[in-house]
DNA sequence: ATATGTGCAAATCCTTTGCACGTGC
DNA sequence: GCACGTGCAAAGGATTTGCACATAT
C-alpha cells in the first residue's frame, strides 16, 4: 500500500486552516460514533487540497495520489459526512455531475454561482440579498423558505472573439 | 395500434391555444426538414395536456393514453425538439430527474422556482429583478449573462402543523 | 424511392449497495 | 473482540444510442 501525507509547502499557505478543519472533521466523526479511518482522513485531505470546485471523480483521482488504495465507494460514502460536518458544500449547477467545494470560510450560505459556459468554470459571488428574495417569493405562497440558490449562466466575451478564455489557465 | 386524439372538453379551455401551438410545432418541424410523425404529434399533445411540470416518464405515460405504441426513446428524442421550438421549457430543480413545462405564455424567462419539500410541487413566480442581478454580477467578471435562475426550497407551514398540505390535491 | 424516424434492447453515465473481508476503538 | 468500514463488483435509475424495420415526403 502506497500512502503519504499532504506536503506542507510555502505556497500551501492555508495549511494551518486545513489542519484546524481536519481536527473539526475528526471531532465530528468522534462525536457521532464514527471512526477516523485512514481513508476518510485521506479523502478529507484531498478535498481540502482542491482550490476550486471538484467532482466526485476528480476527488477520487486526487485522493489516490495520497493513498492509491482508496475506493470510489469510500469517496461517495465520505462526501455526505464532510457535508454534514459543514466542512464541505455541495454545489449543484444543473450538470449531470455534482460539484463540491471545501468550506474554508465558515458557513458561506449566501453565495450565487456564475457558471461560464465557455471556460466551464464556476465563480461564486456573495449575494446577501438572496435570503430576502427567498422570503419575498415564498411568502406569496404561504411557504417558509429553507434555502435558495441563484445561478447565472454566462459566456466569455474574449472566448467568443479570440477562441481563448483568459481564465481557462 | 391504439390511437385517439386529445378530447376537446369544456374544461379544456386552452384547446385553442394548444391548436395554435401545435401548428407552431409543425412549422418548426417543416422548417427544419423534420417529419411530422404521428409519434411526435402525440408527444406534443401529451405535453400540452399537462397542466403542471412533468418528468419524461410522466410524459411517456401520458402519451401512451393517446397512442400506446410510442416508445420511451421517442419521448426522449422529441423533448429537445419541443424545447428548440420554444414550445417547451426545461426546469431544472436539482433533482435526479429533469422536469419540463409547456410554454403557453410566450418566452417566460424571468421566473423563480419555489419547490415545496412537503407537497413536492414546483411553483413559478415572476422575478424581474433577476436579470438585473445577472448583468451586475457578470459584468464584474467580464462575462455576458445568458440566463439566470433563482430556486427556493421551502416548506409548507400547514403541512408541518396539521400533516396535510392544502395544495396537495 | 429514399432519407428520416421508429421501437427495441443494450449501452452509458453517475451513484448506490450487498457482501465478505479488514481494522479502529 | 466486535461493530463499523472497506473494496469489489454488481445493481440502480435516468438518459442515450445502434440497428433493422417502418413511413412521411
Amino acid at each position: 500500500m502506497f500512502r503519504l501525507t499532504a506536503p506542507r509547502t510555502a505556497a500551501n499557505s492555508r495549511a494551518v486552516t486545513t489542519d484546524a478543519a481536519r481536527e473539526k472533521f475528526r471531532a465530528y466523526l468522534a462525536g457521532n460514533g464514527l471512526r477516523a479511518t485512514s481513508q476518510r482522513l485521506a479523502i478529507f485531505d484531498a478535498a481540502f487540497g482542491q482550490a476550486e470546485h471538484f467532482t466526485a471523480d476528480q476527488l477520487l483521482r486526487h485522493v489516490r495520489v495520497i493513498d492509491d488504495s482508496v475506493s470510489r465507494a469510500s469517496v461517495y460514502r465520505t462526501l455526505p459526512l464532510m457535508i454534514a460536518s459543514a466542512l464541505l458544500r455541495a454545489v449543484d449547477i444543473g450538470a449531470d455531475e455534482k460539484f463540491y467545494r471545501s468550506n474554508r470560510d465558515g458557513t458561506a450560505t449566501q453565495v450565487a454561482q456564475v457558471v461560464c459556459v465557455d471556460c466551464n468554470r464556476i465563480f461564486e459571488i456573495s449575494a446577501p440579498f438572496m435570503s430576502w428574495y427567498g422570503s419575498t417569493v415564498s411568502s406569496k405562497l404561504g411557504l417558509t423558505p429553507q434555502s435558495q440558490r441563484l445561478q447565472v449562466s454566462a459566456h466569455c466575451d474574449s472566448f467568443r472573439q479570440t477562441g481563448t478564455c483568459p481564465r481557462r489557465g
